[in-house]
DNA sequence: CGCCGCTTTGATGGAGATCAACCTTCGTGG
DNA sequence: CCACGAAGGTTGATCTCCATCAAAGCGGCG
């Protein structure tokens, strides 16, 4: 059930099997399963609970006044959105599916526990959401500073081994269920010029997407055109010192 | 010394008077002082201590391979970087003062004895770091889905917003101690750009600005032509229930 | 079959980058 | 005290990347 979160946390730390356990159950707690393209959480609610993925993607996102929309990030399976949400009074930004989606709903205080009782979970948990913090850094650099080959490319490198790290590629493919529109909204570009990226892409061999199968024949290649150097996702378990050792 | 942070903590939660003390201490344990544009942090290094600025202006930025640089946040005074930095193996970003600077560093251990002793504390910074997020998140819808003005706009005015809560505003007016490249790599525009961005924004008397002084004679307008919305910094005593009686 | 959501294509326009000067301010040293 | 240089700000001319608009393909599904 929290297969993806758990994998993705042992690129941190190797965790023990009552570490697991303890994970397994607070994704048993209470699930709620969604449709695509379904509302989450509205930008001004109050937030109650902590959201982990189990399966599916969703995305976050601002909308301006005028009708604007930008998406700030993806959460793909094992996501969390932030440890500590219900600290705020109101969401800042909106959270919806974009596939049909399981999450789980963590109460705020069996998260507490958890972060109380399991110092080496809480430790992965943080690693977890500082390589949030560095993700969203990232992004910024993205729009701010890079063409749209680039942009499109480098975005396209991150869902790719963020979803290694979790286990959900197979070889040089996985999923990739966007549609252009909603990679426009990521990028900050217009759907006709995505379109016309992809293509580009394709023409350069650097990608195969079709069915919503996206395949990467040369990671290293497309890496050189978005200008992706994977060290801010931090995957290289840095936490090895705390190692269950079982 | 820790004015400002405390000054801005206090618009989450009323603290106590031991609670500042705590923190004037911990700003107080190792100080460095810096001259304009020197390295803080560089890219790659092992963080080892939790910076807490005092005075001056500084700026986490990222360089790509070919020379573009893209700042991705500014630290005003009462700003920290991340609370856990430590988990880390190697920084990801690099950080550098813009202004002199005079930073605390909080060695790890006299951080997390604060952490643990005082919960309410613990609870502001959570609440400061949660807003550091959503301030990278809008820094990413700024970048992908506003125009130069509004862009410029938005920046201003959360600078200032932000100042004002540091206690760090005169009336209508705030220093701007950074050049038009600086804004530049901000906002992801060229200095040329930026430049004339600026003369619009004091064409349409929406800010006035030389000698490093910016004053925002209508917020308001200000605020509107930069679609900026306040809520995403989250100052409105979320906290209260924890105020300090005293 | 026919519609709806998504992708693709072509034509046109504009926001902002780039290049190259020039100007202003200010600190430094002769 | 002035001369000079460096750093930052300002301007104009040109070019390009990408947005916008509009219409046409293309599956998949009721």
């Amino acid at each position: 059930m929290a297969k993806a979160l758990i994998r993705k946390l042992e690129h941190f730390v190797r965790l023990s099997s009552h570490d697991k356990e303890v994970l397994e159950r607070a994704a048993q707690e209470r699930q709620r399963n969604l449709g695509p393209h379904e509302r989450i959480m509205t930008e001004g609610d109050k937030p109650k609970v902590v959201y982990l993925v189990l399966e599916g993607w969703a995305c976050r996102y601002k909308h301006l006044e005028d009708g604007r929309r930008q998406i700030v990030g993806f959460f793909l399976p094992g996501d969390l959105c932030d440890l500590n949400v219900f600290i705020l009074r109101e969401m800042d930004h909106s959270i919806s599916s974009i596939t049909s989606v399981r999450v789980a709903e963590i109460s705020r205080l069996s998260f507490e526990t958890i972060l109380d009782g399991h110092p080496r979970i809480t430790q992965a948990l943080w690693w977890d959401a500082l390589v949030s913090m560095a993700i969203q850094r990232e992004w910024t650099v993205n729009l701010g500073q890079r063409d749209a080959m680039e942009r499109v490319a480098h975005l396209l490198c991150e869902l790719f081994v963020r979803l290694g790290t979790a286990g959900l590629t197979r070889g040089k493919s996985c999923d990739l269920p966007v549609t252009q529109a909603e990679l426009a909204d990521a990028t900050g570009m217009s759907t006709v010029h995505v379109n016309r990226t992809l293509q580009e892409l394709r023409n350069l061999k650097l990608i195969h997407l079709s069915g919503r199968i996206l395949t990467i024949p040369d990671l290293d290649r497309l890496m050189r055109a978005g200008l992706f150097n994977a060290n801010y996702l931090h995957l290289d378990r840095e936490g090895a010192h705390l190692d269950a050792n079982e």
